[in-house]
DNA sequence: AATTTCATGTAACCAGTTACATGATTCA
DNA sequence: TGAATCATGTAACTGGTTACATGAAATT
């Protein structure tokens, strides 16, 4: 019975802001407009058949504010098993695919942790993120000195470019576990 | 009569990497899998609609090497207008779109640009990119200010991330810079 | 003889983009 | 009065994903 429904990286947002606060569609192209959620995107087209798609598949319940004014909004909730789907979803092991093909989802799912979730599961998941990053990042220098001399100067820099991306966010993690640790012993 | 036929991220790929050397789809797949342009995935349902695609518009020329052995390859050439297509889509101004929306794609253009084009080129293209990169960190840090303490601890942390992102590009680039310029003194 | 690799592709599906459509309400 | 905003959506298109199909050649 339980839907397995594997959510997009939008469907992923929606249902992690409806779970914040119960929105309409309207509400959320603005949360997309005007937040650092922009980097999301999402037009209309993208939005509204997306929360209809959740609906169905039973992770929102919409349900149309008609306090007789002719101009109706429809305002989502989560559900328990959209919580549920949520939770898992955002839970899931970090993994090399998803820090080569997601880091921005990995983002969204580190935003939704701290909403949902304790201080060990946001620790749990930064540590893995910088363990997978910093994996990744030698990869990336493996291949770096494979080529050597053979390969253009520009490719390299390019390498070197990935290399130093996925250092950076390495470094974070590591800081950002220090900041919440600290949060946690004096909140 | 000349096409505008906008370039996908794909098939800027594709085009870039026949560009430097006639390819057929199957050796194009392999370069996807085993270089660092595996970056840019690339499954056979997406590589060869896109060479066909690419082929109808004038950018490709395709030609079956028939030599009566019963195994065809289709080798892929640029042509002249591909060139050009080519050659002004990397050439484009770096825009702020561009560095929120399409990093990876910043990162093709820079390397064909340097099988391509001069060295001032490349200077320049990384010039635009420092700037852009760093006022969109800018941009980050305003938003970051402006929500002060009211936010979450981790939706700070994640804009942090998106900060330290864009500036280890504009380091980047701007140490390329140095690099690029120093080969040229004595090449 | 069996497996892997070379080499081409198609078909069904899905989700996102762009552009459009509708109409009430509020503000200048 | 006219413009902007609130609020919902649809339709056509596009391109990418997954999975499948085919079969020869080379390797084990």
């Amino acid at each position: 019975m339980s839907e397995e429904h594997e959510l997009s990286t939008l469907e992923l947002a929606l249902v992690g802001v409806v779970c914040g606060w119960p929105s309409s569609g309207y509400d959320l192209l603005k949360v997309f407009e005007e937040t650092p959620l922009c980097h999301f995107s999402a037009s209309p087209g993208a939005i509204y058949p997306a929360l209809r798609r959740l609906e169905e598949a039973g992770l929102l319940d919409g349900e149309v504010e008609e306090q007789d004014t002719l101009r109706p909004r429809k305002v989502y909730r989560i559900t328990d098993q959209g919580q549920r789907a949520l939770r898992k979803h955002i839970r899931r092991p970090v993994t090399r695919e998803d820090v080569v093909w997601r880091l921005d989802e990995l983002m969204l799912r580190f935003v939704f942790i701290g909403n949902l979730c304790g201080g060990e599961t946001s620790v749990r998941f930064l540590r893995e993120l910088a363990e997978q990053t910093e994996g990744y990042a030698k990869e990336l220098q493996g291949q770096l000195a494979a080529q050597q001399e053979q390969a253009m100067l520009q490719s390299r820099l390019a390498l070197e470019h990935g290399i130093e991306q996925y250092r950076a966010t390495a470094g974070w993690a590591r800081r950002a576990i220090g900041e919440l640790s600290a949060a946690e012993d004096q909140p």
